[in-house]
DNA sequence: GTTAATTACGAAATCGTTTGAGTGTTAAAA
DNA sequence: TTTTAACACTCAAACGATTTCGTAATTAAC
């Protein structure tokens, strides 16, 4: 097994000392050029490369960027750490990913053991659990230790930091706004439960644009679905409850799901219940995803541009980290969102 | 900005040394239980948290494995890396994620730049690029330096060393006598270019259960899709690839194609054509992700159990990293696969 | 020929921790 | 009373780098 080489080692074995062999190697003009050449020559069939560790105590910086989101198996997550490691990888940063799965036990923990020296500086996504517990001592806590802390999609403004984040509301009321060009009138939303910040923003963009068009708000037409950790469960319930509002109410023509799930549920409902999409009843949803692209019909969404919104706020971190008067006011980023039309609309 | 307290920072406080600190937090009898417990007592106060890359420095070792996969936004990978991180968090590792992005140079500096005392092991999947050039010095070279590698799922003989497969050839057999029981006789294969292990391997038990069964072996029925690194620009040739050897090939019944996105794409040319899936022509596809569950038809799928992958990937790599004798003979784990029946079969 | 400047390198501190060896004090055993 | 052991600590080296300061030796300047 061949054995790592160290300065140590290179300066043992051309009798010069470490201190020699570290400033040759970054071609310091301190020493004589011939015993630079050998060092460099000596390091290079080595296959010399420095200890990343010793070079992070050394620096008190790891060079990394930690990472936390509630899951990763969601074409949002997936696309926005798509977009943190392109420009992480750029900058020569390394990306640590934990995973929150939702839970505000795991992200506290994740967060302490990342926050001990792993890593420089933090992205995340907050987890539907503390969203629920309003619980930020974890963050505020690493912040208090000068880490630089970029919150995105789901953030809270009890924290005062960086955030990249999605108009939802924007988003919504576009999206209805698409479905009363499309000459929808009563147009179904589909929503999360309240303490999810996305869902509510979502709900208040969809209620400003049915009053700003002069529709009639029926509150009935929010549905705040009751969604289980376990998706498998969830799904046919989802369906079920879908399925009740749509035959109770016949005059719904259109329908805006917050995502892409339940977007596909409702496709699955109408088909069972042979209704036409879009010709009967409209579909949009937020994400747009995979789903979206491949489901029969195709169908509309409202892209939140996830690969942006990684980049920016990776770019947003590394700017702090690099840049020596770290005090610069914190500042929210808002991506906006776009409508992608296909066949559901 | 409160500062991270050290073991320095108490010693001098308590005017103790530094290593009584050390000791002591670690309830070592060598210190006195008065003295114990005064500084247990002032490090809880202070919150201290051992700084994680000092004893990376001291100890050899980072308590962090290193990913490298093609790309995220992918349900194969996510799932994978779901499960990786969950026995990895679970047995006290980090997990750094690099992309490769299919390329063989991207995966040659990730490799390199983890490498760099960042992690203890890696887990990795080769990218495209790295299975055309079948180059795998930087494998062989992070291997000799007695840092343990497992490969999953795109592999390579030409490296020893423990690997996760799926059993790709079996789990295209079993989908073939899937469809023959069905009473199916003309079935197609979507699959990759033959670099491309999986798609190979897939290929193989496509002919063995056609063979065994008796039917006609026709190798115009075995499509290698020509598949663009640009996904978009890649779909809809794929559908006028299909859609051409269908209107060829009108006895076609069955299609098996490799991934979700062929066999959504067939799904699309089907429904322009007015084909009806599964009465004229059913499908089943690899990969039993999000498309397969909201596509109508719903799509009988292969599963790969990626996530089991995953766990299973972590658990070797954390066993040989935590057994002392490195040098158990490297084995080769296979995760049977299993054929999800939906509507489209 | 003495002083100053330059060249070429080394010693040592530092980052934060662990750990084996050493040391002074006290109490028990011989 | 002397030896020994236990106790309660401290010292110092080590992990692998960087970097400031110091210093010989040579060369240039006056």
């Amino acid at each position: 097994m061949k054995q790592k080489i160290t300065l140590k080692k290179i300066a043992q074995e051309l009798n010069v000392s470490i201190s020699t062999v570290s400033k040759a190697l970054k071609d310091s003009t301190e020493i004589g050029v011939e015993t630079r050449e050998r060092i460099k020559a000596f390091a290079k069939f080595y296959n010399y490369r420095p200890n990343n560790i010793a070079l992070s105590l050394k620096h008190r910086k790891t060079k990394t960027i930690g990472v936390i989101i509630p899951e990763v198996v969601h074409y949002f997550f997936a696309q926005v750490i798509d977009g943190i490691e392109k420009v992480a990888s750029e900058k020569g940063y390394n990306v640590i990913v934990a995973l929150s799965n939702e839970s505000h036990e795991k992200e506290v923990i994740n967060m302490e053991t990342l926050a001990d020296s792993l890593i420089d500086g933090f992205i995340l996504s907050l987890s539907k659990g503390t969203m629920q517990s309003q619980d930020f001592h974890h963050i505020e806590e690493v912040m208090s230790q000068g880490m630089p802390v970029v919150l995105f999609d789901r953030t809270t403004d009890q924290i005062e930091c960086d955030k990249v984040v999605v108009d939802d509301s924007e988003g919504a009321y576009q999206a209805v706004n698409h479905l009363i060009r499309k000459g929808r009138k009563n147009i179904l939303l589909l929503t999360t439960q309240d303490y999810i910040t996305v869902g509510r923003l979502r709900t208040q963009g969809y209620i400003k644009a049915i009053q700003d068009s002069g529709l009639v708000l029926d509150n009935e037409f929010i549905v705040k679905v009751i969604d289980n950790k376990n998706s498998n469960s969830a799904l046919p319930n989802l369906e079920e409850q879908i399925e009740k509002i749509i035959s109770k109410y016949p005059q719904i023509d259109a329908i805006i799901a917050v995502n892409e799930i339940y977007a596909a549920a409702a496709l699955r409902v109408f088909r069972q219940a042979h209704i036409q999409v879009p010709e009967e009843i409209a579909v949009v949803c937020f994400t747009d995803g995979l789903i979206s692209k491949f489901s029969t019909p195709t169908l509309t969404t409202v892209s939140q541009h996830s690969e942006e919104i990684g980049k920016k706020a990776a770019k947003i971190l590394i700017n702090r980290l690099s840049s020596d008067d770290n005090e610069a006011p914190p500042k929210t980023e808002v991506i906006k969102c776009t409508v992608v039309e296909r066949e559901s609309s």
